[in-house]
DNA sequence: TACACATAGATTGTATACAATTTTAACATT
DNA sequence: AATGTTAAAATTGTATACAATCTATGTGTA
């Protein structure tokens, strides 16, 4: 899978009825709609997503896999609440992992990837003075989703995706200062500059300050 | 489950059917038994493993989440398969957190923690000298374990452990150097006396010593 | 009242049945 | 021989049925 898909709007359409389920779940969680140690019975999900229990199960395994839930043997899946302070330490974890994706990026990405970071740096330079935020935001995921993928690790990509995802939703009430979008786009600027100058160290300079900020400005 | 269980050889006999076929058929795929690509029929495995095609699914599904198998809609379970290069990326990958995860455990670490820490220090001086390496190598993971669950951070701790397995079963043909188990025990020591003096950016380095090591034996 | 126990109901674990889709293999056509 | 077409078989996706286990409620006893 490598395009522009993400821009598209009806991107969330093409994922599967139970994928769609998960990540709902998985959301709820992590916006504290469902409170760590509930229990999650299955019937009522079912009911919910209008599924019957094998599917509903194998959702309940893939979360339980990801740590979401905690899956009690013959007694059911209990939400596994995340804390302020586990937000902190993912945005940390973001700061180590962060900088080494992208050196290794600059130093394997292919000629079709780098095209695409392009044509979404373009996208990002253009969007920012429109001051969408939601659109800006998704652009945003696209170019860092690209540099993940472009480092062609599976677990440093998995990781980063999950870091993310935490962090878009576990930290919804965040205020962001007047001139957030032009301040990411220059760092932003500041990575894929180093991509194109094909510079792994300048890279991964550029990618700790953009994550240490990013950690930064939540506070 | 905070117990000095793993020192039981009977261990693995309390783990349930159905993760006991996860992880063997994970240990499958990381040793290469499995073939990148090739597909895994349900049917196959319900007979290998005695067991009707829905907990078949649910283990797919959590191995699909965990980035072991790829599964493509309506048409199966594809084997995905991990490269040489993944595994020093692995190594390196655990060079940036384990330093971090120590650091955290130390600030963060319960006292009932501690004394299963100081317990389990003191087995591995003890068999250090046996040079019994499957023994010694149970401990040690036991005791990187202690202190991965003593960071109280779960992404943190199921990172450490997933990579840890990685490099367990794909990583099966090293050559050990002979005075493997004393070095690494002093490695170890370094890092126990980190947790003894309650000095964090001390266990840092010692930690990040003893992952760089653990990288470099690997050559 | 406090507690132990028994029982009914609810829920999870597993097997199986059926529907939808894909794969295969045979056959016909060029 | 190579390609396209079609039907049968295999496989996956989903629903449902039954077994095993847990939970909740009510009853009896001290």
């Amino acid at each position: 899978m490598l395009s522009l898909d993400f821009l598209n709007n009806e991107y969330e359409d093409t994922k599967s009825p139970s994928k769609k389920a998960e990540e709902y779940i998985a959301i709820d969680i992590l916006t504290g709609n469902l409170r760590p140690g509930q229990r999650i019975v299955e019937q009522d999900l079912c009911e919910k997503f209008s599924m019957s229990r094998t599917p509903v199960r194998e959702i309940l395994s893939r979360l339980a896999a990801g740590g979401l839930i905690e899956l009690v043997p013959n007694r059911g899946a209990f939400v596994v609440g995340i804390t302020e302070r586990d937000v902190d330490d993912i945005f940390y974890m973001k700061t180590l992992l962060y900088p080494q994706c992208v050196k290794w990026a600059i130093e394997r990405i292919t000629e079709e990837e780098y095209s695409m970071l392009e044509e979404t740096f373009s996208f990002m330079e253009f969007y920012t003075a429109t001051e969408d935020m939601e659109k800006m935001q998704k652009i945003n995921r696209g170019f860092e989703a690209i540099i993940y993928n472009a480092c062609h690790n599976a677990e440093m990509e998995a990781a980063l995706l999950k870091y993310d995802f935490i962090i878009r939703y576990a930290n919804l009430d965040i205020k962001y200062p007047l001139n957030y979008l032009p301040t990411v786009l220059e760092e932003h600027r500041a990575i894929f500059d180093a991509f194109r100058a094909r510079k792994p160290e300048q890279g991964a300079e550029a990618a700790q300050i953009h994550a240490f900020r990013s950690m930064m400005r939540r506070k």
